[in-house]
DNA sequence: TGAATAGTTAGCGACATGGCTAAGCATGAC
DNA sequence: GTCATGCTTAGCCATGTCGCTAACTATTCA
């Protein structure tokens, strides 16, 4: 657990605002431009900015300028490895539920007559 | 988007940190006392006990005290609303990626002479 | 009873986060 | 050129987060 750690804390960190995952779900739809996306958030562009930086940030999202329009589309992929480490996760847990569930089973066939 | 969006920015939050989440992995293997949690991390106990707070306030660990030892253990099924969340961002990453997709093809068939 | 063990509470300090305003570029329209 | 538009930068404020120490409570062991 190294670096990959890190990316895996700032991804989640980012996933981890109402506001930022709004945008997400948006950029859904297909690229947009920085004013399209704090239209609907209510806040004002500087923020908007600052949570569009720790988006980029964390590999969710890229963005380019062209003339005085920065337009942002989302990284397909990018939430890859937050879904692997949740499945992981998951993994583990279960394996050790199943490890769980065969050891009651041979307790109770022990104590068959 | 509502109550529930309150608890995925919380659950997000409780992942967003590498010690928490190595204590899920430990407590993957099983349930374990507050100061076994404590070791490998090399914190402080009063440190510990906020990440165990943030981690069960975000319900992903359930704890109870039986003479003077906390056992913690996972609860399981706490990552599933991450997992959804996830896999419908997916589903609605796709989908764009699939009209854009056939998007070209159409255009490409009409240039066909 | 007295001492070690396991948590707990209170509170401090450094720094990050999320919001804002005000002012400063560029670029495109006229 | 002039001016509106769209973004950017700088900087302020309130609050939240993460680490710590010190002092306290509650069990258990000898």
């Amino acid at each position: 657990m190294a670096k990959h750690d890190a990316d895996l804390s700032q991804l989640f960190h980012a996933l981890a605002d109402p506001t930022r995952r709004a945008m997400l779900t948006r950029l859904a739809e297909g690229p947009a431009a920085v004013s399209d996306l704090a239209g609907p958030t209510g806040l004002r562009l500087p923020t908007v900015m600052r949570h569009l930086a720790v988006l980029e940030e964390a590999g969710l999202i890229t963005t380019a300028k062209d003339g005085r329009i920065r337009t942002c589309a989302i990284e397909p992929g990018a939430l890859d490895p937050a879904r692997t480490w949740l499945d992981e996760q998951r993994a583990l847990w279960n394996a050790r539920l199943d490890r769980l569930d065969a050891f009651v089973m041979t307790v109770m066939k022990e104590r068959e007559p």
